[in-house]
DNA sequence: TTGTTTAAGTTATAACTTTCACAAAAACCA
DNA sequence: TGGTTTTTGTGAAAGTTATAACTTAAACAA
């Protein structure tokens, strides 16, 4: 029993998540795992066995019925209650970032911070900068589940221990730098750059072969 | 011979290089798998292991030289060379995407593209954005290598297929969405509402066990 | 020289992930 | 009601990736 569940599966619930959400708008009550998988591009047993790792929601001959898959993936990750997000860096990419997750209905952007004076004040999509100072009391009141920052390579680790105080433990980083991530936090990476860098690789490969 | 290079260690890559850049700035010569591997936070074999697939840059007893293997990783992945991109999407993530990409110094932000005529036109940090239907004209004559996207996932077919036909075959989403990539296309995403999700997944788990 | 140390490169093993193939269960039809 | 069809859920096999262990080469000191 003591076995764990891969990542990779971890992941592929919000791809499945995004497909299951298509189709309901699309009208279907029902899926099957071919169907799901063609629209995912993942094979149907590895979508029979992702979802295997955390229950039974379909039922044999039939499929999945849309909607109740959805809830069941949504609480697993954990969105079944909108989920609280801070933003910290309230630059150009922080600031794009606050309107993109506003959008998203299950997010909340609750606060944003930044160290430099001139932005503190101003407000984003309703959301308020807040100076870094002041993001232990923030946290105390609101209780942000998660960090996003946007905030350059440099001032990393003293942001992920500043956040770490705060008691947000999991953190999402636009920058991508080998720091010292405090016990109890989860940390990822985003990095825009490696994900170029990548397509560079696969293109210049492709073009020779 | 005819193995393929795991893409993980193609990833890998781009965080290799981040970390022996640093060494670079720190005017470190030498570096060896060992602290490669922990500044990264990868094992040592697994860096040594990576860099077996692309050839041999080290000297044993010794280490690599930091500056020899910075160029090797840049060659690999085909960064010896500034690479060209367009930004399709001239919203709030596209302008802070032309900012945050001009600021990296082997990337050149040609141009931008929008549909909407009230965005044509402008320029963003000496960007201009041009009208979609230029595409194909602009590719033509300043042939990008690599097209980012920051689109809503409604329009994505459509840009993907648009970008195919002006002959980018590199393409970073940020929209999320089971489309038909056309033949000779690499296709990548970056969903961020996905990673808050898998660390919302990683912190309820975390806070139960 | 020659022996010793160090660390890359490589092979072998272990761990993990995906696919395959089939049993079990639900639905449907005659 | 019983047989047929369908599709899930799952255990085993295959394939892939990471780690550990080992071999080789370079550097250095005596």
């Amino acid at each position: 029993m003591g076995f764990s569940i891969p990542e990779v599966s971890i992941r592929r619930l919000s791809i499945y998540l995004r497909c299951l959400r298509q189709a309901l708008s699309r009208g279907e009550e029902w899926i099957q795992s071919t169907e799901l998988a063609r629209t995912c591009g993942i094979s149907s047993s590895l979508v029979r066995k992702d979802l295997s790792y955390f229950g039974e929601f379909g039922i044999r001959g039939r499929g999945y019925r849309v909607e109740k898959l959805i809830k069941a993936i949504e609480e697993i990750i954990g969105i079944d209650e909108p989920i609280k997000v801070i933003i910290v860096g309230a630059g150009n990419l922080g600031r794009a970032l606050i309107r993109h997750l506003q959008e998203i209905p299950y997010f909340r952007v609750v606060g944003a911070f930044d160290k430099n004076a001139s932005k503190v004040g101003s407000t984003v999509s309703g959301v308020r900068v807040y100076p870094v100072a002041e993001m232990e009391k923030f946290s105390r009141e609101t209780s942000p589940q998660i960090a996003v920052l946007a905030i350059p390579p440099e001032g990393l680790q003293e942001t992920v221990d500043m956040v770490s105080r705060a008691g947000i433990r999991g953190v999402l980083s636009f920058a991508l730098q080998g720091i010292k991530v405090p016990p109890g936090v989860v940390m990822n990476y985003v990095e825009i750059a490696s994900e170029i860098e990548f397509l560079s690789y696969k293109i210049k490969k492709g073009s020779v072969a």
